[in-house]
RNA sequence: GCCCCCGUAGCUCAACUGGAUAGAGCAGCGGACUUCUAAUCCGCAGGUUGCAGGUUCGAGUCCUGCCGGGGGUACCA
């Protein structure tokens, strides 16, 4: 048990014992941490409602405690806070029960759930760039965390390509090139192997096709067509969606796979491609979705409703589908494949969205009332004019490009550094490639993920500081004492009670890892791990500087020191593999 | 118009769901490498948390109203 989830139940037993609930009695960290090491604030909750007064009712819950050997002080401060500090041999045998513990006193899950994360979500036909970097780290870093704690997760890319972006480019290319057989509704040949076009190809046509229907009323209708024609299996134009397909996807896999992000499914809005009629003829049938302007909807609005609740569109009025058809049909595919819940990592601004296609699914009872649906929404990513990031050419900036840059930065770093010099070049390019993610993914996931945030090249290529070296460079230090000690010959030993400050803040910083997991978990926000893991690097540099190992004469002291540096680097290591970034060995 | 999010140090961001004296990084100034990697550490300075009310023993956090920014608002995703 976790040393502040045991001090609540004693404190809980405390209350409970002078006539209160024990909820009154959760221990959090110590706010002040030169006055003590955790506090208990519920003296103050419970003489409100009591009509107690709180410092008196503090003294009484103290007095209630049953084992005070355990604590070097517990006072009464300020309004009725209760300040606790436990005595050096007991922080010890709590460090020793988490060093004990294969999984560091992280608490699992229960019920363990069967999740899937949806993330990542590129289009067809588009190159990824700096928008998509979001979605993919955090949902990575979701995914990795609900493993931790013992859920059955997948993680799904799901494409996006099966709405109108594809009618779009399938007119574009046909405007280019209307000899291709693909146009030709009469053509009943083979169509060719190879692609007619590149993804670079695609990514050029695609801003063009979009300018055009938004300049062009009758543009948009070719679209529109194109697209209920693809959707409809006309046969040249599945065969063109096939090369657009086949040519995004590989691109795209070599990205995320650069990224260090994996996905376990390949799906997309096609993959329901069959399900969608079936679906929109049940809802009709069962009168839940009716014909509205020629379209067909369901509505969504509730009575109790504060703001104006569009209805969901299953059909556009010539009876091709949208995202929201293919996002409901996606959703009773998951719920057939018996995920529990699902968590969309989706930009902010598709909350309405989502809560519609929510609403549409529990109404058509399409998922079932226990399955949780999420909307995991993150924030923008402005450029310095406030608005979605651009380069400075007004251009997107290719996420390839933008690793490029990051990681020729890290290089630079390392040519500078004296250490680095004699590393083998191989070696000296992995590590200018964690080390450029690092700062990439950290950079990102430090920001709560609903801000909108600033994209600041500077700060991705500056690599000190709190950032993702930082971590890196914490965890490198921790492994060149544990490599240094042991080719002399000396071991980590049985954990004994801190002396320094600096050992025993990184003592109390390291027991903290639980509450740090859970509370990510709950609020599913891996910045609260970019936090704490920014803390425990801090704390250990610290440490490093305040106590020198290898010159230390007391061989249990330094034993003890040794297994705290083996366990801080395995907290690290936890961190930043659930925050999807990787530590060399050295740096 | 209506709805949602945001406004915190010069800049970029935190703040453990209402707790004590609002914290970090960068930038600035001053220190620390004959000792385990200085991508580090220590110190100084920096604030009316957009404004005005309200609830509370206690508000950056909750409620109301303004001001400013962003986004959304059925046939885009």
């Amino acid at each position: 048990m976790s040393i502040i989830s045991d001090l609540s139940q004693r404190f809980g037993d405390a209350f409970v014992r002078i006539g209160f609930e024990s909820d009154w009695g959760m221990v959090v960290p110590s706010q002040r941490p030169e006055l003590a090491h955790y506090q208990c604030n519920g003296a103050l909750g419970a003489a409100q409602r009591s009509g107690r007064d709180p410092r008196e009712l503090a003294a009484e819950v103290i007095g209630a405690i049953d084992d005070d050997s355990l604590f070097a002080s517990l006072d009464v401060a300020g309004p009725g806070f209760i300040n606790i500090t436990v005595t050096d041999p007991v922080l010890a045998d709590h460090i020793q029960s988490m060093d004990d513990d294969e999984q560091l006193g992280i608490r699992p899950a229960d019920p363990s759930l069967k999740v899937l994360v949806d993330y990542g979500g590129p289009n067809m036909s588009k190159s990824m760039h700096v928008g998509h970097l979001r979605a993919s780290i955090i949902g990575e870093s979701l995914k990795r965390l609900l493993r931790l704690v013992g859920h059955h997760v997948d993680g799904d890319i799901h494409l996006g390509d099966w709405g109108m972006p594809v009618g779009q480019l399938i007119i574009e290319l046909e405007s280019r090139h209307p000899e291709l057989p693909y146009f030709d509704p009469d053509y009943t040949g083979p169509y060719p192997t190879e692609s007619p076009v590149t993804l670079d190809g695609l990514s050029e046509m695609y801003p063009v096709a979009v300018e055009r229907t938004k300049a062009d009323p009758n543009e948009a209708e070719r679209s529109r067509q194109a697209t209920f024609d693809l959707q409809n299996g006309r046969p040249g134009y599945l065969a063109l969606w096939q090369h657009f397909h086949d040519v995004s996807v590989e691109e795209q896999r070599r990205d995320f796979e650069d990224l260090g992000i994996e996905f376990d499914l390949w799906r997309g809005e096609s993959t329901v491609h069959d399900r969608l009629a079936p679906l929109v003829d049940r809802l009709t049938n069962e009168n839940i979705a009716i014909e509205s302007d020629g379209a067909v909807i369901v509505e969504v609005a509730d009575p109790s409703d504060k703001k104006e609740m569009p209805p969901l569109l299953l059909t556009r009025s010539d009876g091709s589908y949208l995202y929201s058809t293919t996002d409901l049909a996606t959703l009773e595919q998951r719920a057939e494949d018996g995920y529990d819940l699902v968590l969309y990592v989706v930009d902010a601004r598709q909350g309405l969205h989502f809560d519609q296609v929510f609403r549409a699914a529990r109404r058509a009872s399409v998922v079932a009332d226990d399955m949780g649906l999420e909307h995991i929404a993150f924030g923008t990513v402005n450029g310095p004019d406030g608005k979605p990031f651009k380069t400075r050419e007004g251009g997107i900036l290719r996420l390839a490009d933008l690793i490029e840059i990051v990681t020729d930065a890290a290089g630079r770093r390392l040519d500078e550094a004296e250490i680095a010099r004699e590393y083998p070049a191989a070696e000296r390019d992995e590590i200018a490639t964690m080390v450029g993610l690092g700062a990439l993914k950290f950079g990102d996931l430090s920001n709560h993920r609903t801000s909108n945030y600033l994209f600041d090249i500077d700060r991705f290529t500056s690599f000190e500081g709190k950032t993702g070296p930082y971590l890196q460079y914490g965890s490198v230090r921790m492994q060149s004492i544990l490599r240094r000690t042991a080719e002399l010959g000396l071991e980590p030993g049985p954990i004994v009670p801190p002396t320094v400050s600096a050992e025993r803040d990184l003592m109390l910083r390291l027991l903290r890892l639980p509450e740090a997991i859970d509370r990510a978990v709950d609020v599913r926000a891996p910045n609260v791990l970019a936090e704490y893991a920014y803390e425990v690097a801090t704390d250990f540099n610290r440490f490093y500087e305040a106590c020198h190992i290898l010159s230390e004469k007391d061989a249990a002291r330094q034993a003890s020191w040794l297994a705290l540096v083996d366990l801080a680097l395995r907290v690290l290591g936890v961190l930043l593999h659930t925050l999807g970034i990787e530590a060399p060995e050295r740096m």
